[in-house]
DNA sequence: TCTGATCCCATGATATCCCACAATTTCCCA
DNA sequence: TGGGAAATTGTGGGATATCATGGGATCAGA
């Protein structure tokens, strides 16, 4: 497997540690590269994180720009000055830093979701919410296109 | 890691010094070359810096212009004439001169921000404001970019 | 001899490394 | 197919190294 998929709730240890579910390690060290890229998420209350795939996602978007452009300096400066490689130690452990928890409220216990080349990190309850938002969103989408039969018997909401 | 990343705010000691953030130092060690090269950013009140990747890509900038062009001239003279290379103290640290630090109105605390290749100098709260806007931005230009979002995932990036 | 720069050592706070362990899960082989 | 051995996983905590910072001593030039 070569995405990260599925989502599991962790514990930050007295240390603020939290282990990278096995799955999603296993993701990483494919792409052969030590430590964990992350960044607050956009526009929402979520830490965006992933492997070499993940940063070259950003250095591709960042180097549209002309190199001392306007633009690629904001780019940049958004992107990566709110980006940390997070070391892992032996274990498989990483320390959020206290930048990325406040962004998405993180205390004790985090939510790890799968989103293919990237994964997020939640506080468990937010992404409960996040998650039963998209489903509603996606019912309502669904039941525009109700016209057409196959919609009818949405597959729906796993889980 | 071969880039900057992330920010770090740290403040100026009695003698004026300030250290380079120690994920910043391993940076520029592997570009081989000691001190710090540093000039007034072009346009906002922060300072450029880097290693010897930076001091490169600003002879390529230059380079395009012909020899004894205007534009050759004036990018010269706003990039070399106004840099310095700052040493490095044992510890890692460095003193800005008067001249940086009145650029970036910087006073006994400051931070910096990765900028991939470079980083940047900033007067704390210049760069809390600076960050707002930049994300402002970043974000308005990746909704745009939603709506040709589907090439994505298409090839993927893997390695 | 004064001033500012440079070098060197000290120190508290983190961060990192290393070992431990219980609970599963996976594997293996009869 | 079952059951036990072996490897994995999530978690805990002590020992050590690193980092940011402070300040004395040394050195250079005026």
């Amino acid at each position: 497997m070569d995405r990260f998929v599925s989502n599991f709730t962790l514990r930050l240890d007295s240390k603020g540690r939290v282990s990278i579910p096995g799955s999603y390690r296993s993701v990483l060290d494919r792409g052969g590269f030590e430590g964990l890229y992350c960044y607050p998420a956009l526009d929402r209350p979520a830490i965006d994180a992933g492997g070499s795939a993940l940063m070259a996602e950003i250095e591709a978007l960042i180097g549209r720009y002309a190199p001392f452009s306007d633009q690629r300096e904001q780019f940049a400066l958004a992107l990566y000055g709110t980006s940390e490689t997070l070391k892992v130690d032996g274990e498989g452990r990483v320390v959020l830093s206290e930048n990325l928890k406040r962004h998405a409220r993180i205390t004790e216990t985090v939510a790890f979701v799968g989103l293919g080349h990237k994964f997020q990190i939640w506080e468990p309850g937010r992404f409960q919410n996040e998650l039963a938002e998209a489903t509603q969103k996606v019912r309502a989408l669904m039941g525009e296109l109700g016209s057409r039969s196959a919609a009818r018997d949405a597959p729906g909401a796993r889980e």
